[in-house]
DNA sequence: TCAGTGATGTCTGTGACTGACGTCAGCCAC
DNA sequence: GTGGCTGACGTCAGTCACAGACATCACTGA
């Protein structure tokens, strides 16, 4: 037997957001948490950069899994179709199962301006990649950063509105009704302001 | 002549960004902001809710500055020309004798992953207010969302290049140019993803 | 003249984070 | 099988961002 049970940040990470949700963000300290896996606040802290950073962990999957997207994406098609492309191909990491833990994050992030500072982050720094990769797929500079912000954008409202309705409506088909809103709103917008 | 000198937050505001930019952020305590220009910590943070919000003084007169571009806009504009119309109208805010303070502040907000973060949630903020704006002038739900997302991704693009490039451009002229990009982009893309 | 106001200082406490160092089971070489 | 190495953890002490409570005192208006 091992002397240290595995996935430790795993059960850290399920334990704050427990917390999290039922005392508050503010009110659960980080000692709390690592001690309610039988753990020291000082363990806690070399698994996460900082309190906020439990509520993120693992992310990088999804990022990578849009990247992945965009890389798999037909030669020819824009970029503002490859990044949408990618985004509904995403529709595995945010199946119906997964529909109600999302929403208990979400309020969790709702609640807090430094959840709500971090998440934005995260996706910021998504829209980096993002454009980077457009870049190396042949997209100019300037293309590539407003369509890597843009889907970003798109990426942001989709999913808002994924976790909010009750209704049964899948990821990409939510993403597809964004993006078709972003590209209607472009064709009734005159080139010069 | 009076107790306490007028204007501490901005004296305050000044002495920050200064160290800022010699020390670095981190090595910058707010005892030594305040100290720099006679008051205390407790002082510093009667005038600030936290460290980060020292740059961020004054801000809210840009948004407010938007919004007023919003309302004013013709009511025929399409909701992206709506809002490319009120951020070319912020062309005064970003003279070119402001580019140099611009760049510096820039400089250690780039710096600095927390400043970053307080940035981009004051951008949120900022499309949530352009949202309602533009549901008050009765854009729909949904199209108003994506257009404020969009609208302050343009601007954040736009302000990016305005600061960057050395040679001289007006801040209204690049927006047009970043605005220009996203209708060509949308152009080239399909409606069906 | 005198109570009220507002910006400030002082004191004290909490909690997020960090560096240095000690501990100890499992693994690997010899 | 013994000894050293490693990795995940604990302990201790320190810094700094913030916040509550209370005192101070120039200025103000009645």
């Amino acid at each position: 037997m091992a002397r240290w049970e595995p996935g430790t940040a795993e059960r850290l990470q399920a334990a704050a957001l427990e917390l999290f949700a039922t005392r508050g963000y503010e009110r659960t300290t980080a000692t709390e948490i690592a001690q309610s896996v039988g753990l020291t606040e000082r363990t806690f802290f070399r698994h996460f950069q900082d309190k906020r950073e439990v509520l993120f962990h693992g992310q990088d999957r999804l990022s990578e899994a849009i990247l992945d997207g965009v890389r798999g994406a037909p030669d020819d098609a824009s970029p503002l179709d490859t990044v949408a492309h990618a985004l509904c191909a995403l529709a595995p990491f945010f199946s119906p199962e997964r529909r109600a833990s999302s929403r208990t994050r979400k309020a969790v992030v709702d609640d807090n301006p430094a959840l709500q500072e971090r998440e934005l982050r995260k996706l910021a720094d998504l829209a980096v990649l993002l454009a980077d990769t457009l870049r190396a797929r042949g997209v100019g500079d300037l293309a590539a950063t407003v369509a890597a912000q843009t889907g970003t954008a798109v990426f942001g409202v989709a999913f808002g509105r994924w976790v909010r309705d009750g209704e049964e409506r899948g990821f990409a088909e939510v993403v597809t009704e964004v993006h078709g809103e972003l590209l209607a709103l472009a064709g009734r917008a005159a080139p010069v302001a």
